[in-house]
DNA sequence: AAATTAAGTCAGTACTATTGACGTATTTTC
DNA sequence: GAAAATACGTCAATAGTACTGACTTAATTT
């Protein structure tokens, strides 16, 4: 297959739309607006050094102060590995404590400091701003729309990653640690 | 193990809620959505020896047949030389064919072949299947909402990469703001 | 002819992620 | 109490995706 001149590698002119019956349109919308909206931490993250991930676990040890490695890893789907690096550089800067676990003394909970709440919220505060404006002359209806779509996005099994903290709603809470 | 005990490094054993003002429940729903929404074509993606960049690249060059590198560049937000790699081996592989520019020789106008039309289709599949059972008791008003929320969530400069495609709105333009 | 532009390429770096292996402390099991 | 399992941490090696900067080639514009 060395001759380039085949059929196969002949140039398709047109563009794929949603008539092959494949939603391009919100696949499309969905790219952009998750790009954009990780775009405003990223900004704030690269004045402390920090990247992506970094922001992934200051979010996520602010919502469920207490939670374990083992529980933020289940979280996060990645690896040990991939979080030790990025854990240490926030504990490090004094962002999140270790503090051993009352019950099992191998686990360690994750806790954060008030000075990892104080970036937590400054991360979040853009990403709010630009929700907040998104649902502009929206009433509650539609934000609840929002909600159920996003939430049904998410893989059934996973589904109980969410409802985790309260103040939201859908008496789906089982106590959970 | 030095001196931790400062009160700096504190432990706050409370979880942030919406009650900062901030929209904790979007911004996690948010995440676990696309987390799992771009799962599905990484598994594709992985027997081919691909990443989601690779993804990316063809997605939009169905979307858009005959862009350039540098419309591309642009939409994408990314710099050449990441382009570089992915994009020569997408060329490689016959997924994409590359023709010079008509109108300046220079450029090179980017187009599918008829593999990297299935390939494309192939990988928004499942993602469509996702929308498509997100939105199942949904009607035509919470479709046209989600999209408008999802819209609104992309920076407004950047919004004329949005609508390049037609096909898609049949009367409404922008006729209000 | 000179400057600019579009694209490709080379070298070097960073971040996030991966797998596999191993060490240590602690709990559980027998 | 010894052995096995668990939670966590760490070391080493690798991959994918991104970055900056510098340079080349070809074509267009001035």
């Amino acid at each position: 297959m060395t001759d380039r001149n085949h059929a196969a590698v002949k140039p398709i002119r047109t563009a794929v739309t949603d008539e092959d019956g494949i939603d391009f349109a919100i696949i499309e919308l969905f790219f952009f607006a998750y790009r954009d909206f990780t775009s405003d931490p990223d900004q704030i993250l690269a004045d402390y050094g920090f990247g992506r991930a970094h922001h992934r676990v200051l979010h996520f040890v602010n919502r469920r102060p207490g939670l374990t490695v083992a529980e933020l890893l289940d979280v996060l789907k990645i690896t040990k590995q991939s979080l030790a690096r990025v854990l240490k550089q926030l504990i490090d800067t004094d962002h999140i404590v270790q503090l051993q676990g009352p019950r099992d003394r191998r686990q360690r909970e994750l806790y954060p400091t008030a000075k990892g709440r104080a970036l937590a919220l400054a991360l979040a505060r853009p990403q709010s701003r630009r929700i907040r404006a998104a649902l502009e002359d929206s009433g509650t209806t539609e934000r609840a729309m929002i909600e159920r779509f996003l939430e049904a996005m998410v893989n059934p099994e996973l589904r109980t990653q969410i409802g985790i903290v309260p103040a939201k709603m859908s008496g789906k809470s089982h106590g959970d640690h």
